[in-house]
DNA sequence: CAGTATCCAGTTGGATACTG
DNA sequence: CAGTATCCAACTGGATACTG
């Protein structure tokens, strides 16, 4: 991914942050799990363009880091529900400032109505 | 950069404030220039490892993006100095809850004191 | 000094077929 | 259903030489 090995990570936690979000899916991956657990064929469907490949690859990353939880259910047919930890949720928590930022300077949002 | 060209940006700004910091050296040189402005040159020894092609690459992206201001002194020998702008500023401060995050749960630094 | 121009290499991510 | 295994394409970033 290219957010890892930043070599100015030192003075922050920044980079380590960056670092576990990084890969091109998993903030939206982390936007899904934020409302409910979700299945894999789920985030697939949710995440419109993820390949399975991709979508496997960075939910074991997330899960390493701590971030998802998965679980997985003995049955037939198979079942694995994957759900955000409460360090998931934290790591939401300090993005939606990232968001609030790039929402108000970025998207240009129809400019704040007028309050009369 | 890996972060461009998220799908799942439309539900909020994130993906596009991941764009804007997208790039391997784009948050270290925001640290840098947080301090205060600095010269092509200093850059490149603040942050080691960068290259000169992906150092000016990334500047120019900052500054199309509008994060970084770019002062051209016309002298012998040139001048150049990269600042912050207040948009620049204020990204900085949203990364902060990042960071802070990032800092607390990844870097486990040295475990925080017992308060007696 | 402050870049730009080339060329090259590593890595992420995409498409698809196959498996427990 | 929930992945894994392959192969491949695109892109970012690295090293270096050259220029205004």
């Amino acid at each position: 991914m290219a957010l890892t090995q930043r070599p100015g990570a030192d003075h922050c936690g920044i980079a380590a942050a960056m670092s576990v979000i990084d890969g091109k899916w998993k903030v939206s991956v982390l936007w899904e799990l934020e409302q409910c657990p979700r299945r894999f064929g789920e985030l697939r469907r949710l995440v419109p363009g993820v390949s399975e490949k991709v979508l496997a690859a960075q939910l074991r990353e997330l899960e390493t880091d701590g971030i998802v939880h998965r679980e997985v259910y003995e049955e037939v047919p198979p079942r694995v529900e994957y759900s955000l930890t409460p360090l998931g949720h934290e790591l939401n928590g300090a993005l939606e400032a990232l968001g609030a930022w790039g929402t108000k300077h970025l998207l240009t949002d129809a400019a704040q109505p007028v309050p009369m």
